[in-house]
DNA sequence: TGTTCTACGTGCATCGTTCTACAGATTAGC
DNA sequence: GCTAATCTGTAGAACGATGCACGTAGAACA
């Protein structure tokens, strides 16, 4: 007589709260919507039934008619430690509210970003933050006419639908040229990623090529692009350092990649930094390990996250004017480059 | 006039699909539960409304009274590599099915984690996956008294009400051992995780302290454990590194640790594998990078996923016998325990 | 031909919330 | 002391699916 329904019974409705406290479900409902016309007495009466009963409203059925207080985190695939950096920013911004982050990964692939992004509008989710999206901005466009939307790590600085949060790519990438022929390299190829539409790769291109033009370094230009599998950035990254014109210093576009161009330089037989300097980007945690010391640019991805929080939260509570937040982003230099003007 | 309902009128629902395929709205639902007493020619009547008219299942509005079709997975954190490979297999296993999975990150804190899980019930998922946790058996079966539930890494072989995926982590940490042993190492310490709830830290210390036994090695047995933080390695690290009885072999419960040990040994000024070995545990891709060449424990993360979606979805269509999955570990040996035997 | 099955479809109550429209109570204004 | 304005609280129709209970048509059997 207990333990009535097992399995399914067990859980509290905003009725019962309702009868217990002596008020309508209305009442309830306002009450947990903070919403407008609830006196104080009413309020506490309300909410002292509810920790009584260990009442939890139900986000599906919220869903049904109101919010859901779920946003949905779409990124690229796990591997990337920099995602973790993201991660924690957002949920620091969150801590204190009814929102909850759920993440689908997306391996990489548009298509499965896409539906990713359509199975999170079917869980009725009431804002998607995308991070290192690939999509065009007509899809962007085509999210953002549906749900709030925030991206991280995409630029599109006229948007005007959806908000964007960055670090300042190209100025990232001139910071490690400059960074590199203060060190005294001057054949620096770029390792780059194979995607004719990641937006923050053309800018890391871009401030790559600006750096290499004003330190007077045109003629060593040279951006090699390649697929993210330890197959393909093996094969790329043999035939750059096997070539007649060996390259003094790597620019890598994430740290992940330049972890592993530090493998094969090292299997090679080649000396770091002394053969070859190796600069990453995103200063995750790797790069502080002895072994790597891979000097890189740090964008404070926890600083990203909480700020796609943020605006994600104040889009959905109705802003409709577009902001486009950006981080400066700062070189740390590690032994990857420690090579010191001989003159 | 023809974009009428901006942001909302837009959703197609099943009464729409029902109308347009001129059968009712319950026939339509049978065709999308795949339930019984439907004829060939009224589902492709359905199919193609369904199909000319772009319809979605709201899931919001199936969990009222039926499935979300979404599995509700649990990782400790972002920054263990080896959550990714998990993932891999995971998604694989799920790719032909109408489920989702999404992922929420608890911190590796017991609170969080039920914080989690309690919000993956407000939005009526249909399993959960729990990665890692460090909950007691009474915890895991008040959420499995509620909904299928699956843990990888968490042993409790004896376990009715839920199922368990697991790579045979005792026997994992004395091949780790024997390794070390037959690899000229003796005074074998083990860095492990500060957690007295932890069942696999459990049976791979037991493992290790086996292992020991079984080479004779009983005296030099000790277990260091400390939390995850990057802090406390260190400083545990340096301690037993410095320490009089200085180890010349270092088995960690992860590689994600092992790495970082070899940063500090590296610091220390000790060479790898001569002056002292490293050991990890997952295999994941950052051991064979060349800088590290770690030495590590292959549990097949993949498989480990795969087995653990195929579990809850068979859960999910109702079985109740408990089954528990253990793959059999496999030692993978590298650079970083490479020193002969001398005699 | 009448009876019994079986296979196929349908009507409608239902899930747990939100939110609009409205009613009653209290206060304010004159 | 009457009307208007404000402030609280309520009733009940949604939201978009599911799934029970039931009706009907055609086949099978005698």
């Amino acid at each position: 007589m207990a333990t009535d329904g097992e399995k399914k019974n067990s859980r509290v409705t905003i009725r019962e709260v309702a009868e217990d406290a002596g008020v309508s479900v209305a009442a309830v409902s306002k009450v947990l919507r903070d919403a407008y016309g609830v006196s104080e007495s009413l309020q506490a009466k309300v909410r002292a039934s509810m920790d009584r009963l260990g009442y939890r409203p139900l986000a599906a059925a919220r869903g049904m008619r109101g919010q859901t207080y779920t946003l949905g985190l779409v990124l690229p695939d796990l591997r990337n430690p920099f995602f973790a950096d993201i991660m924690v920013g957002v949920n620091n911004a969150l801590e204190r509210t009814q929102y909850r982050a759920l993440i689908g990964i997306s391996e990489s692939s548009v298509q499965t970003e896409m539906a990713i992004v359509e199975s999170m509008m079917d869980r009725q989710m009431d804002g998607i933050i995308l991070i290192g999206s690939t999509e065009d901005r007509g899809n962007h466009e085509k999210i953002a006419a549906l749900k709030p939307l925030v991206t991280i790590g995409h630029h599109d600085p006229t948007a005007q639908s959806f908000d964007t949060v960055n670090n300042n790519d190209q100025q990232g990438a001139m910071l490690v040229v400059k960074h590199l022929v203060a060190s005294d390299y001057q054949n620096i190829a770029m390792l780059s990623l194979l995607s004719g539409t990641s937006t923050i790769i053309a800018e890391r291109e871009l401030g790559y090529r600006r750096g290499m033009m004003e330190a007077g370094l045109g003629k060593h230009i040279n951006v090699v692009q390649t697929s993210q599998t330890l197959r393909d950035v093996q094969v790329a990254t043999r035939r750059l350092l096997e070539g007649p014109q060996r390259p003094d210093a790597i620019f890598c576009w994430t740290d992940f990649i330049a972890l592993e161009v530090i493998s094969i330089a090292t299997d090679m037989g080649l000396v770091i930094p002394g053969d070859v300097g190796i600069v990453g980007y995103d200063n995750t945690m790797y790069c502080d390990f002895a072994q790597n010391s891979l000097s890189s640019i740090d964008q404070s991805g926890e600083l990203l996250g909480l700020q796609a929080a943020r605006l994600l939260t104040e889009r959905i509570k109705g802003r409709a004017q577009a902001e486009h937040f950006v981080v400066t982003p700062r070189l740390v230099a590690r032994r990857s480059t420690e090579r010191r003007k001989q003159s």
